[in-house]
RNA sequence: GCCCUCAUCGUCUAGGGGUCUAGGACACCAGGUUUUCAUCCUGGCGGCAGGGGUUCGAAUCCCCUUGAGGGUACCA
């Protein structure tokens, strides 16, 4: 399948993947799967301050889960490895050289402190904090001078001489054009013997031979650095698109560390779906124009076109991921979502290994009962809970007076007499059992419902009450009436 | 400061000159189902940032203003 259409997703990693980042690699991967294209997963480590090979695994890990395969890559391998940028050092070095030979780059000994001055001053001016060239032509003497002081140069490339416009041609936003006169001498080395961002990105996009190179609009204004690199050393340009922003909700872009956490760890770690994630994060900058938001992974490969894409940044709206969340854990397969909720309960202490080996159809029908209420896994305890444990009034006295009411104690014996007389409990025939005890008692519905919710329950209010009946069996609910009655008569 | 991008309900979006008294989804509100909560169904609230043009006719095209975001690093 090599028809020459090649994607990459490039994250660095120096901090756990967040939506922002998956986003991009999604959008990647839908770009390279329609196109029947490849996928490659590059790591960008050449931040050597931050860059941690625990942080390169969750990378993989989360894109696994998501069901993001990368065809190439850091995990894979493939032609045109090495796929991290630490192991391709000699890579850069080379055409830096040729950089340099062909006059296109020069050596810079500037300190940073020197350049802080510099910038410093530029600020204070109200003027453009540009580099200002001065180690662009210097004589071997001063060079030398230089490296005797024992100054490790950067190497800067050098800006055509004659002020020029750059356009990028972009998928989505069309031609935008920057003037040559707004850029300086930037770093494509440096002193640490790594190259920069701008440099890399370019040296290996064009040796890994990238068709499309889709990120976020945080890169749109390096794109025309990049542009010159591919141009002086005569690499072909690939298509550009850059995305939209994910922002949070002061509409600023995503950060790493927000007050509600995006990581796509947190997201699973809670009981989200990652097909839910998916076709949420495929709606954002993105829509197929019609009204049916659930999409399987198919349908949005089959619709997905980059230059559809929006041009606005999006807000991460949680609320409607929830919602998602929710129509997807209602309507998958009860076998998985059981498998998905056990560590959630286990971990909630409500049950642990043994009960779960000897319980599990049990457990199945509680949290096929209870899945209806949940936006996300981590919830299932909490409203599996009246399931799992015995009956506690928050006011026993308050309950009492409820049990006293008239005509409950005749609702209750007819209740338990009807159960008893069915075959099999089940949901609808607990629904016909209440319609003959309004039809026969002469009591309200109220009478009939509310005190039997408690004494079963304990609470007001919860799953629906032929469902509740018909999951704990007859036995259990006779126990807990009697046990209300008792508790009327003992107060 | 300079450069770039963007601008339709609170949020995600449809819309690419007339069919828009602007459509859908989430949220919210109301009603129905469930005599509870939730699910589900129905309905409602709510928007073209402002100002100029162009045009017989602008949400749609152009300009300005405003606002928002991004970039401007020996981060990526």
């Amino acid at each position: 399948m090599s028809n020459n259409i090649r994607l990459r997703f490039p994250p660095s990693p120096t901090g756990k993947i967040h939506i922002g980042n998956m986003r991009t690699a999604l959008f990647n991967w839908l770009v390279a799967k329609q196109k029947d294209g490849e996928l490659v997963l590059r790591i960008e480590d050449t931040d050597q301050a931050r860059s941690t090979k625990e942080f390169e695994d969750i990378i993989i890990q989360e894109m696994e889960w998501l069901g993001l395969d990368a065809d190439e890559g850091v995990g894979i391998g493939g032609d045109y490895g090495p796929y991290r940028q630490t192991e391709r050092i000699d890579l850069y070095q080379e055409y830096a050289d040729k950089l340099l030979e062909s006059g296109h780059a020069y050596k810079c000994y500037c300190t940073k402190e020197e350049l802080d001055e510099m910038r410093q001053k530029a600020i204070d001016n109200d003027e453009m904090p540009r580099y200002d060239g001065s180690c662009r032509s210097l004589t071997e003497e001063e060079r030398k001078a230089y490296e005797a002081e024992g100054r490790e140069p950067v190497l800067r490339f050098k800006l055509p001489a004659e002020e020029r416009e750059i356009v990028v041609e972009d998928l989505i936003r069309g031609d935008v054009s920057f003037s040559s006169s707004v850029l300086d001498d930037f770093i494509i080395f440096k002193s640490d013997g790594m190259p920069t961002y701008n440099f890399a990105v370019v040296i290996d996009d064009a040796l890994m031979k990238i068709s499309h190179v889709v990120r976020g609009e945080d890169h749109l204004s390096n794109t025309p650095k990049q542009i010159l690199i591919y141009e002086a050393l005569g690499f072909e340009l690939p298509e550009f698109a850059h995305l939209p922003l994910i922002l949070d909700e002061n509409k600023a872009k995503l950060k790493k560390r927000g007050k509600d956490s995006v990581y796509i760890g947190e997201f699973r770690e809670q009981g989200y779906l990652p097909e839910a994630l998916f076709n949420f994060m495929a709606l954002l900058g993105w829509s197929t124009g019609d009204e049916e938001e659930i999409l399987s992974q198919e349908e949005i490969i089959d619709r997905f076109a980059i230059e559809d894409v929006n041009k606005s940044g999006a807000v991460f709206d949680r609320e409607k991921l929830n919602w998602m969340n929710g129509k997807y854990i209602r309507a998958a397969e009860l076998d998985r979502i059981v498998d998905l909720s056990l560590p959630f309960l286990l971990e909630s202490g409500l049950v642990d290994e043994e009960y779960i080996e000897n319980n599990r159809d049990w457990l199945a029908e509680v949290i096929d009962e209870v899945r209806t209420g949940v936006d996300y896994l981590s919830q299932i305890p909490e409203e599996a809970e009246l399931f799992l444990t015995g009956i506690e009034f928050d006011n026993p006295e308050e309950a009492a007076e409820e049990f006293k009411g008239a005509d409950v104690k005749l609702v209750f014996e007819t209740l338990k007499i009807k159960m008893y007389e069915r075959e099999e409990l089940t949901a609808e025939a607990v629904g016909e059992i209440f319609k003959e005890l309004k039809n026969e008692l002469d009591v309200g519905g109220r009478t009939i419902y509310h005190p039997t919710r408690l004494a079963i329950t304990g609470r007001g209010s919860g799953p629906e009450m032929t469902s509740v009946i018909s999951i704990f069996g007859a036995e259990e609910i006779a126990r807990r009436l009697d046990a209300a009655l008792e508790l009327a008569e003992n107060n």
